[in-house]
DNA sequence: ACTCGTTTTTGACCTTTGTCAAAATTTATT
DNA sequence: AATAAATTTTGACAAAGGTCAAAAACGAGT
C-alpha cells in the first residue's frame, strides 16, 4: 500500500507495522464523531464509508470512501480539535488503523515519514477543492451529471438522500433531476 | 518565519537561503495564471493578494492574503497541473519565493523538510474546509456577518465586488445585506 | 470645485432550488 | 404472498438570491 507511494527504509516499515492495528467494523459503526477529536486514521481494505455532519434534522455527506482509500476526519485529525465530521461505515469494513500519537511518533523518529503525511494532505486538499468548486459553480443538474460521469459506482451503493446531500441539494431536487433525462 | 514553525538544522536553512529569492511586485501583477502550472510558492513580507478564477464574465475570489501569509495556487503547485486559480497582487508586495523544483530538491535532500510541506498543506486544508462549510451551510447574510466578525480588516482594503464573490453571492445581494443592518 | 470613471446602491422581475405533505414504489420481514 | 418499513417520487407553493438596467455616490486628477 504505502510502498507504492514512497520508498521507505526497513526500520520505518518495521516501526509502522508495530503501530498499525487491524479491525473489522460492521455497518453503522461511527469511526469518528462530531464533537470528539478524531484520534485515528484508517486505510480501508474492504468496505464502504462516508463522512458527514449534522445540520439541524438533516445530515450532510461530505465524501464516500472505498477499498484502498485512506480516511479520517481530516481537520480534526490534524488539529486534534473536536471533529465537525462523522465517519460512518456504510458496508461492513476491514481496516488498518494508526493513532494520532503513534503517527506523530513516526514523524518524529523518522523525519522522512513526513513525506507520507505531506502527500496525503495534499491529496485531501486537491479533492476538497475540486468538490468545493463544483458546489459553487455548477447547477444542481450539472453537479449530478458530473457525479454520474466521474463516480457512477457511488449511485449503485448509496441511498438517494446521502447522494443528494453530498451534491448539495435536497432529495426532492435530485429526484426531479433524475426524472428528466 | 519558518523557524517558528519547525526546528530545522543549519544545513537545511543554508540550502533554503540559497534557493529563496526576493522580489517586489506592483499592484495588478499576476503571480499565477489560470491554465499554466504554478511554479512558485511565496511568503508575503508586505502587501495584499487574492486568489481568484474566471467564471464567464465574472471572476470569483477564493481567498485574500496579507503579510506573513504563504500563498500559491495550491492544487496546481502540488500537482503541477494547469492552475484553475490566479493570484493577483492587490497592494504592491514584497515577497520571498521558491520554485517547485527547488522545493522538491529540499524535500529530497532533507527529508525532515517534508514536515514543512505537511504542516502547510494541512493548514490549507483546514482553511478550505472552513470556507466550504460556510458556503454550504450559511445564508448569504450569515456568511457576511461571519466575515465581519472574523476578518473585519478585509472589508477595509478590498472592493465590494471581490468580497461578494468571495462570499459566494452577487454584488447586489451583498449591497442589500449591508443596507439592512 | 468640476469632470470622468469606477464602484455601489436601488428597483423590478425572474429562476433555481427548498419545503411540506402526500402518494407511489421498493425493500425487508414474517 | 402479505404486511410493514423505508425510500423515492410528485405536486403545490414559498423563499433566497440572481439578473439587468438605471441611478447615485465616491474618488482621483485637474
Amino acid at each position: 500500500m504505502l510502498a507504492d507511494l514512497v520508498p521507505l527504509n526497513q526500520s520505518v516499515i518495521d516501526a509502522l507495522i508495530e503501530m498499525v492495528f487491524s479491525v473489522d467494523y460492521p455497518k453503522g459503526v461511527l469511526l469518528a464523531e462530531q464533537g470528539k477529536p478524531c484520534r485515528y486514521i484508517y486505510f480501508i481494505e474492504k468496505g464502504v464509508m462516508r463522512g458527514f455532519y449534522h445540520r439541524g434534522e438533516k445530515d450532510i455527506t461530505t465524501w464516500f470512501a472505498y477499498e484502498q482509500d485512506v480516511v479520517t476526519s481530516m481537520s480534526s485529525f490534524v488539529t486534534q480539535h473536536p471533529a465537525v465530521e462523522n465517519i460512518e461505515v456504510l458496508e461492513s469494513a476491514s481496516v488498518k488503523g494508526i493513532s494520532y500519537d503513534h503517527l506523530q511518533e513516526l514523524y518524529r523518529r523518522f523525519p522522512e515519514f513526513n513525506i507520507v503525511g505531506r502527500l496525503l494532505s495534499e491529496r485531501y486538499y486537491v479533492e476538497l477543492e475540486e468538490r468545493t468548486l463544483s458546489l459553487q459553480n455548477l447547477s444542481a443538474r450539472e453537479r449530478y451529471i458530473k457525479l454520474l460521469n466521474e463516480q457512477p459506482h457511488i449511485l449503485q451503493k448509496v441511498s438517494l438522500g446521502h447522494i443528494a446531500s453530498y451534491l448539495g441539494m435536497s432529495q426532492e431536487t435530485l429526484s426531479r433531476i433524475r426524472r428528466n433525462r
